[in-house]
DNA sequence: TTTAAGTTTCAATATATTTTGAAAATTCAG
DNA sequence: CTGAATTTTCAAAATATATTGAAACTTAAA
């Protein structure tokens, strides 16, 4: 296969693989193109890239930097701003955890908490199957944070496998 | 607070969190409604609860069914169909990571697998860059298909604690 | 069989999300 | 300052996704 077929391919099936993760196809094709991008691009460059609309990779970029997953660089003698990708992939995993985490695992929990303080009669059975679901969500989500905790501030060693490998 | 308005509540919040991870909304709120019911339920109750079609109803608890976290019911002397979803969490979420591995991780690895392969000049640094970054993000979706695996496979404790003690 | 209850399908419709593009705002060289 | 280059915003349009509801189909009791 050629390199820009691959290219190609690469960044659409990324598209399409993030919309089954709710993410924004554009953000994550551009996320792609910045990947495989040896030198950092301009808005422009993308725009052309991927024949999108200036304000579509306006705005993608920008909440992309706020994924943390897309810096702005400064090239000194260019008026434009140029856009670059953390090229390791451990580093890019790690600040996705982290960001759903706190965007949404955290809050889950919050709410659960919330659900878990039933005023209604403590017999019923309805309410101990309510309170035995929400709690037990709850549980696994508490564990889920720690455990994205550990590997958040562990090294690359936690997934690479040197640890995993223990338990097979 | 009240069991009803807990309840609206959590299966209101489970579809808004559903969606956030390209879950359709009324799927989840079925899932939910399952969840916190003692009782197995009718497509009939289902649309009175949650205000939507019957066709609506059908499609999700089919979809549910093939995701495997709900089953259909007999029961006797009844003509209609019951549906009642599984409740113990860890099942719920072993099912889902291994559903979710089968239609998304295992064919992200095969596409990757095939985008290693360029024919250019290895010389060249954008085949360089383009092949290490596929190879980083196969390397990673292996080692998480091998994690997953294992967690499939494993107890709950995996989950709930006592293995993962050993690394805090 | 017949037929009524129950289930499924799917084209049409409604809703939600994404994208565009031009105007407004900002930045900076001269 | 001034104005051209660049970036940002956001209402309108386009697209994608979800929902409806009625007709077709299936099932099993009479």
């Amino acid at each position: 296969m050629k390199l820009s077929e691959a290219k190609q391919q690469f960044i659409s099936s990324w598209g399409a693989f993030g919309t089954q993760w709710g993410i924004n196809r554009t953000m994550a094709q551009i996320h792609a193109l910045l990947l495989v991008s040896i030198n950092p691009l301009t808005q422009d460059d993308m725009m052309e890239e991927l024949s999108i609309s200036r304000g579509n990779v306006n705005m993608n970029i920008r909440d992309l930097i706020g994924w943390g997953l897309v810096d702005r660089v400064i090239i000194s003698g260019e008026r434009k701003e140029y856009f670059t990708a953390e090229k390791d992939i451990w580093k890019v995993a790690t600040q996705i955890i982290k960001e759903r985490k706190k965007r949404e695992l955290d809050p889950m929990i919050k709410l659960l908490s919330q659900l878990e303080n039933i005023d209604d009669d403590k017999k019923d059975k309805e309410v101990q199957q309510f309170t035995q679901v929400v709690g037990s969500i709850k549980k696994l989500g508490l564990q889920a944070d720690k455990t994205l905790d550990l590997m958040i501030k562990a090294d690359e060693n936690w997934f690479t496998g040197s640890i995993l490998k223990m338990f097979k």
